[in-house]
DNA sequence: CACCATCATCGAACCGGTTCGACAACGGGA
DNA sequence: TCCCGTTGTCGAACCGGTTCGATGATGGTG
C-alpha cells in the first residue's frame, strides 16, 4: 500500500515508481508499463501527509470563515461555495477554519503548523488581528474584503462605498428627498467592519452632495429585525420615501413590514441596495440593487492566492469590483405627497 | 522552526522535546520549563504534516457536501456550520469536498489519500456508490441520512416517513381531504435521495390509512418554481385545501403564489411539512411543522465518527431522530365550500 | 558498601514520500 | 577502437515529527 510495496512488485526502486508518477526525470515505456499496471491493480495512491513532508507543500489551501454562531448570508454561502470550487479546480483541498475576530485554536493551528499553503479569509474587519497575524507568520494570503491600510497585501473586494454612493444617486434622480440606509448589525459596524463602514461613508457623502436628508440605522442580520426596523423608520420619520440596503438578512421582514404598512412598491415606497441577484430577483417586486458578484470574487480570491502561493516574491495584487446596479422594478419617483 | 531547533536551544534531544510536548513521558521539570521557553520564544508548533506522518493520523475530518452548484439548503447549511464546530471542539479541522453522485477527484484523493482520519458524508442517495467506496476503503465514515441497507454502517438521520405522516394526520384531524405533498426535485426523486422518497412513502401511506385523496408534485429547489407549482396545483386540482412539504427552498414562491390568489392562512388554506425552524418563524404566519434538529444530528454525527475513530472496531451505532411537529399557525381547519 | 528501582534523557529507527548525485549500459562520432 | 554524451535506474539523504529500547544518574534499602 506505500510506495515500497509498489517499487517491489515492479521490480524496481521506489525512486523510480516517484519518478514514473511525477514525470519528473525520464522513465522507460516498458517500466513505466509496469509500474502503472501495479498500481492499477493495487489502487495505489500516495500518503498525502508523507507527499507534503517531503515537497514542503500540502496542497491544501484555508478558508477562514466567520464562526458558526453568526449565520452565513447568502453571499457569504457563496464565498465558500465557489472557493472550494475554483479549489477543486487547481486540484487543491478546502480546509475550513471558523474564527472570530480573535484568533482561536483553529486559526493558531492552521496558521503556524504549516498545515496549509495559503489561506482566504472572508469577513475581515477594517483592523483586523488576524490579518496582521498572517502577516508576520509569511503565509500567503489573500483576503475578501481589504483592511484600512492595505498596503501589500493581496485582496478582493466589492467597492462597497462606490455601489451606495450610485444608489443614492439613483434615488437623487427619482427625486427623493429623505432616504434611510439600513445597514448590517450595529456590533459589525463597531467591530470596523469593511462594507458596513465604507457603506455609510458613501451614503452620507452622497446624500450631501445632492442635498438629500439622510439617516443611517442598524439593523441586525434577521427577518425580524428587518421589521422592527422598518416600522421603527416609520413611526420616527414618516417623510422618509426611499432605504438603501445592504443587509440582505433583513429583507424578508422588511417586506413584510412594508405589506403590513400598506404600502406598494415601487408606487408608495422605493427599495434599492447591494443584494445578491438571486434574493433581489426573489423579492417581490424584483429588487434594483446592485449585485455583489461573488463569485466572481471567490474565484479571482483562489487564483491570486495560487499566484501568490507560486511566487510568494511577486508585487501585490488586488481587485476592487465595481458591479453596475442592475434596475429592476423596486425603485420609483417619489410619490405625490 | 523545528523541532531539532528547538532541542539545540533547550540542550537536549529531540525526543525530549517531543516527550515534553506530548507529555508520554515524564520530563524534569526544569528541562520542561527550559523548553517551553524557548518554544515560546520562537512560537514554534510543530509540522502538521511531520505529525500526521509519524502518527498515522491527520486530526482533520473530510465534509462530503453538494457540490458548488447544487444550492444548499438553509438546513444543510447548519449541517456544515455545526460540523465544523463540533470538530472544532475536539480539535479537529475540516476538509470540505464537494461531490457529485459519482467520484470525483477531491473525493477519491480524500478517500484513498489518507488525508483524513474520517468522513461525514451529507446528501446520500439510497444507493450511493461513494458509500460502497468508502466501506472497502476502511476509512471510518458516518452519513448523514442513510442508505437503502445501512448494515454495519454509522449514521444520523430523521425519520422522514414518519414526520410526514404525523402532518398527514394532523391535517386529516382538521377534516382535511384533499391533500398533496410538495417534494424535492424530479432529479433528487429520481437518483434515490432518501427524504425524498421516504417522504413519499409516508405521504402516501398515511394518507391511505386516513382515506384522504393525496398526490405528490415534485419542485425544484427554488422560490420560483413554488410559485409555479403550487399554481399548477390549483389550477388542476382545486379541491386541495392543504400542502405537505419538504422542500424549503420553494417556500417563499408559495407564499407568494397564495398572496396571489388571494388565500389567507389558515382560514382559506393549511400549510405544514419539514421546515428548518428558523424559516418557519419567518414564514407569515409562522408554519405548523417538523424542524430538523440539523444542529442536533451534526453533532452527533462528528460525536459518532470519533468515536468510531477512536476504536475502528466498534459496534455500527446510529440514531433516528423523531422531532415533534411544531404547532404554529399555518394549519386550520378545512374551510367550509 | 553493594545492589536494584526509578527517573530522566538520549540515540536510532521509522512513517512514506521526493530529490540529488552516481553509475551502468548503450550508441554514435572521430 | 576509444571516448563521450545520453538514457534509465538505483541508493542514500532528507522532510520533521514520534516512539522504542538503552543507558547513565540518582536514591533508597539490606
Amino acid at each position: 500500500m506505500n510506495i515500497g510495496e509498489i517499487a517491489r512488485r515492479a521490480g524496481v526502486s521506489r525512486s523510480t515508481v516517484s519518478y514514473a508518477l511525477s514525470g519528473k526525470r525520464p522513465v522507460a515505456a516498458a517500466t513505466a508499463r509496469r509500474i502503472n499496471e501495479v498500481i492499477a491493480e493495487l489502487g495505489y495512491r500516495p500518503n498525502a501527509s508523507a507527499r507534503a513532508l517531503a515537497e514542503g507543500r500540502t496542497r491544501t489551501l484555508a478558508l477562514v470563515i466567520p464562526p458558526a454562531s453568526r449565520r452565513l448570508t447568502n453571499v457569504q454561502l457563496d464565498f465558500v461555495a465557489t472557493v472550494v470550487e475554483a479549489a477543486a479546480a487547481h486540484d487543491l483541498d478546502v480546509l475550513l477554519s471558523p474564527s472570530g475576530g480573535d484568533h482561536d485554536r483553529s486559526f493558531e493551528r492552521i496558521v503556524t503548523g504549516r498545515r496549509v499553503d495559503g489561506v482566504i479569509m472572508m469577513e475581515i474587519l477594517l483592523d483586523d488581528p488576524r490579518v496582521t497575524r498572517l502577516r508576520q507568520n509569511e503565509l500567503p494570503f489573500v483576503t475578501i474584503g481589504h483592511v484600512e491600510h492595505p498596503g501589500g497585501s493581496w485582496w478582493v473586494d466589492v467597492d462597497y462605498a462606490a455601489l451606495v454612493r450610485r444608489c443614492v444617486h439613483h434615488l437623487a434622480d427619482l427625486a427623493h428627498r429623505h432616504v434611510v440606509l439600513i445597514n448590517r448589525s450595529a456590533e459589525l459596524v463597531a467591530a470596523g467592519y469593511g462594507p458596513a463602514v465604507r457603506s455609510t461613508a458613501g451614503f452620507q457623502e452622497a446624500a450631501e452632495q445632492r442635498g438629500l436628508s439622510a439617516h443611517v440605522v442598524c439593523c441586525a442580520d434577521e427577518p425580524a429585525a428587518g421589521l422592527a426596523c422598518f416600522e421603527q423608520i416609520r413611526a420616527r420619520r414618516p417623510e422618509v420615501t426611499a432605504v438603501v440596503t445592504i443587509n440582505e438578512a433583513a429583507l424578508p421582514g422588511l417586506q413584510r413590514a412594508l405589506h403590513r404598512a400598506g404600502l406598494v412598491v415601487p408606487r408608495d415606497f422605493s427599495i434599492t441596495g447591494v443584494i445578491a441577484d438571486r434574493l433581489a430577483e426573489d423579492f417581490h417586486p424584483p429588487l434594483t440593487a446592485a449585485d455583489v458578484p461573488a463569485e466572481e470574487m471567490a474565484r479571482l480570491a483562489v487564483d491570486l492566492l495560487v499566484e501568490r502561493i507560486a511566487d510568494p516574491a511577486a508585487d501585490p495584487r488586488h481587485a476592487l469590483l465595481d458591479p453596475v446596479i442592475s434596475l429592476r422594478s423596486s425603485t420609483g419617483a417619489r410619490p405625490a405627497r
